[in-house]
DNA sequence: TGAATTTGTGGGAAAATGTGGATAATTGTG
DNA sequence: CACAATTATCCACATTTTCCCACAAATTCA
């Protein structure tokens, strides 16, 4: 399970560091083979790749005539891009999703349980600051959110 | 069952030593493996690692595309850190989650039943106060409570 | 009251990690 | 086909982090 907030930074080169207590389980789970893609919050999403293939497997079977399942498909599938560990433990992210997310120099990466969402750091902090402030507010709870209990 | 309030102070390297009453309880309840991440209201939670999962497995179900679902994933999931006692009781509190509660020198440890809150001393009796001041008005009972005989 | 054991605090050393540069390989172009 | 530019792999150094040990304080028991 990925858990935890990272602050980390782009080399020169774009590329970025996993922090070294992932390591172990990405070898084993997936031999440091990754597929990162967009998000519709302008972040990117890096998953392992049998994760991410059985994703894959789940949006090309939406209904084709549906719009918000077209849209997911163009997202998702259309800038997923394979990308390995290299021999330092470090993924090499695509120039173009690098400019979508506006990833600059510090980043933060977070685990999300079945993957990592990779943010420049200062879209964070505010988009953290907003939720934080939000509350519970604007939008019904989902059932299973009414009943939880931390 | 964690209870009760300790007022503790960090060392110099943001470590954070557990009262010795509640080490054999953690010792042979989680061999000292614990999960650190934040709360809304500004605190860290400190949950023993076996309970910390079992909050875990129910956050991950939630729909992905709620909005409320995915902030609280993204807050509890995304700042969630596993940390274990070290020889001496103590662990190390990670700076993003130290910085996130503005924990600075002392600090207070609330045992809360399955876990434990951790508050910058100054921001809890603030905060305390303001609870007291407050009472019960600005909010609808739910029903669990208006029943509720102490 | 004194001594012994337990607890709290701090520092230091070894190991592991992050960062950058240099070299080798590969791809595209003239 | 050769050269150039870009990309990938590797290696070395500096820093950070982690682990462990030693001392000081407090508490308990005789």
């Amino acid at each position: 399970m990925l858990r935890g907030l990272n602050e980390l930074s782009l080399d020169s080169k774009g590329r970025l560091a996993i922090p070294t207590r992932y390591r172990d389980t990405l070898d084993r789970h997936c031999e440091g083979r990754m597929v990162v893609t967009v998000d519709r919050d302008r972040c990117l999403l890096l998953y392992p790749l049998p994760d991410w293939e059985e994703i894959e497997r789940k949006l090309v079977k939406l209904p084709s005539y549906n719009e918000s399942a077209r849209r997911l498909q163009r997202l998702l599938i259309g800038h997923a891009t394979e990308c390995e560990l290299d021999g330092s433990g470090r993924i090499l992210l695509p120039p173009p999703l690098r400019e979508f997310a506006s990833l600059e120099k510090t980043v933060v990466l977070i685990g999300q349980g079945n993957k990592f969402e990779i943010w420049d750091a200062a879209a964070w902090n505010t988009q953290r600051a907003e939720w934080l402030a939000a509350g519970a507010v604007g939008g019904a709870l989902p059932p299973e959110l009414e009943s939880l209990s931390l």
